[in-house]
DNA sequence: TTGTATGCGTTATCAA
DNA sequence: TTGATAACGCATACAA
């Protein structure tokens, strides 16, 4: 059971094969060749080449105080939402040489703090979050320690960090706009719990006030649905199936998860998209298009959005000290079948 | 632009502060209490806990040799498939108080190439990997080095790797069992490039074995795709439409992306499921059972497979010498609506 | 039970 | 244009 530890070629080999001192071969890995004489840089290329030599980033960040890992805290890595922020972020991270470090804490509070502490000890550089919103003291003491930390869809009160997401006002109001034209005679809103979470307030909030400015205020109906517990969504659907016997009516999914749930017991309960029930998402996972004859969602730029917090955070990473903003994005309303009557 | 270095906390704060040295405080991070005063143990955990002192991993690692970072190269980040293993491997990952570096390839061989380079810079104890099957050079570099290296789906021929995913052949066999027993007069198989890829290659053969072993091998029709080329499904899927007019067809999609395009086309193109073709998925993804009366489909354990997967590394990392070993979870046939007549 | 000294692989300062 | 040396934060051999 023991294992041998096989040496890595360090830049002392490096500069003992090529004659040189190891300065001289940190300065060629510098980039500064105009304090190298040609004939010695090509010397030292090719020896790198020859023992395949790369330098070893834990050394080099224990001197200059830099990792080049940038940590990227999510709440659900199987939400489509956060795997398409991620290669925006990603993308990004790969083309500036640094890397990045994907935690996933399943909405746990518990475990996003751990997260957090680990990727301390691993002196990232800068931190991307899409919190719980439950570790404030946390994310504070990063900020106390210089590393920049952008929120992604989700913002803190009394954290005043950079925050990239879409303008979910703008989107609800524009879908809701949309809904009370097809005339139903009720709207309900199934999102997972809002304490906390930013952007289900927003999203709950613009709902309301569409229905009031429509003079609709008594069908603010919102059903707050905790995903973990087995039949707690099918009880609410059908809470609101009851109430709304003989009446037309629609359900708007506040993210892209709860619109899968809701359209599985949909069909559970052999009920039909649209007739029976009309059906609008935020989000538009790419099944959306497929079910039925299309479910009409809400579309974030996901990708971009992932793109923009990389660029926040590298560019803070790099010296930039602009004071914090908050950056949203335009999502786009994707009318399909099941809000067409 | 100028960004004020804050000194971080370390050892040696911690030591002057608690009074003592380096090397006390340093056994007491080891957990070697039975070395330690009781006295002289409380008081460096106060200190810790007054200063907030975390190690430094890249300090450590240097010295130690270990960089408790474990590397995971995936071909789609996109792909619910890849989250999901993502996910298993994370949770044991964590466990063990390593940390994940995540990158995605989107199947580049290049971009494939990059990360290995860079994981390797960072000292990676270990590999996880869902190959693009093209960088065996680079994948022995690191067996060179000896650090393990695990491959998921994927095997690459010449490279003697511990291997988890699941077994194909059987799998493919059941559910071609099932078509056949339903006397589709036509069976089709959708997979991307084969080349290279040695699931695709495992189950586009148990499809043509299945269809001899039943008399059937004038059917052998397996349609390889390249979604990137925008037409190209949309194509080929004609193609076969055209040839079997008039019979009782059926597709079978070698994965959870294929899956999904072919459906989106056969919404596009206005067809029904199962009435106009049946259709059968490898994957089975969370949306399956929505389209429609649900899709037939082949669920893989793929939390199990990202288990396994790091369980396997961090036992190699921790000084196990077993030999490479290929391990096949076993799938599991979900029947739908979009195979039964 | 505790401390001193050295080195991990790299960069930075200074001198030549 | 090049090199010797110290230092980054930590762990460890050895000494006390």
């Amino acid at each position: 059971m023991s294992k041998s530890q096989i040496p890595r070629v360090t830049i002392k080999d490096v500069a003992l094969q090529a004659g040189v001192s190891k300065t001289t071969v940190s300065r060629y890995l510098a980039g500064n060749y105009n304090e190298l004489a040609p004939k010695t840089k090509k010397r030292i290329e090719d020896t790198i080449a020859a023992l395949n030599y790369r330098p070893n980033v834990m050394a080099r960040g224990l001197k200059r105080n830099t990792s080049h890992l940038i940590g990227m805290v999510v709440a659900d890595i199987t939400n489509p939402y956060t795997t398409a922020i991620i290669r925006g972020a990603e993308d990004i991270c790969n083309q500036n040489g640094y890397n990045l470090l994907v935690c996933n804490t399943d909405n746990d509070p518990q475990k996003e703090s751990d997260y957090i502490s680990m990727l301390q000890a691993h002196r990232i550089d800068g931190l991307i979050i899409n919190t719980t919103g439950r570790n404030n003291e946390a994310l504070k003491s990063l900020a106390l320690e210089n590393i920049p930390v952008v929120l992604v869809d989700r913002k803190v009160k009394g954290l005043d960090f950079d925050m990239i997401g879409v303008d979910n006002h703008s989107a609800v109001k524009e879908a809701m706009h949309h809904l009370i034209d097809q005339d139903f005679e009720r709207i309900a809103f199934f999102t997972e719990p809002i304490e906390g979470v930013s952007s289900r307030k927003e999203r709950s909030a613009a709902f309301e006030q569409s229905l009031r400015k429509h003079n609709h205020a008594s069908w603010e109906e919102i059903y707050e649905v905790d995903l973990a517990k087995e039949d707690e969504l099918m009880t609410k659907l059908s809470h609101f199936l009851e109430s709304s016997k003989n009446q037309s009516k629609a359900i708007f999914a506040a993210n892209g998860v709860v619109l899968l749930q809701i359209v599985v017991a949909i069909q559970n309960l052999k009920l039909s998209i649209p007739d029976d029930i009309a059906l609008l998402g935020f989000d538009d996972p790419e099944w959306a298009i497929a079910v039925g004859t299309g479910i009409s969602a809400i579309a974030q730029p996901t990708y971009e959005i992932g793109v923009a917090a990389m660029e926040k955070i590298l560019s803070k990473v790099k010296g930039s000290n602009m004071l914090p903003q908050t950056i949203a994005f335009t999502a786009k309303l994707n009318i399909r079948g099941s809000t067409q009557k």
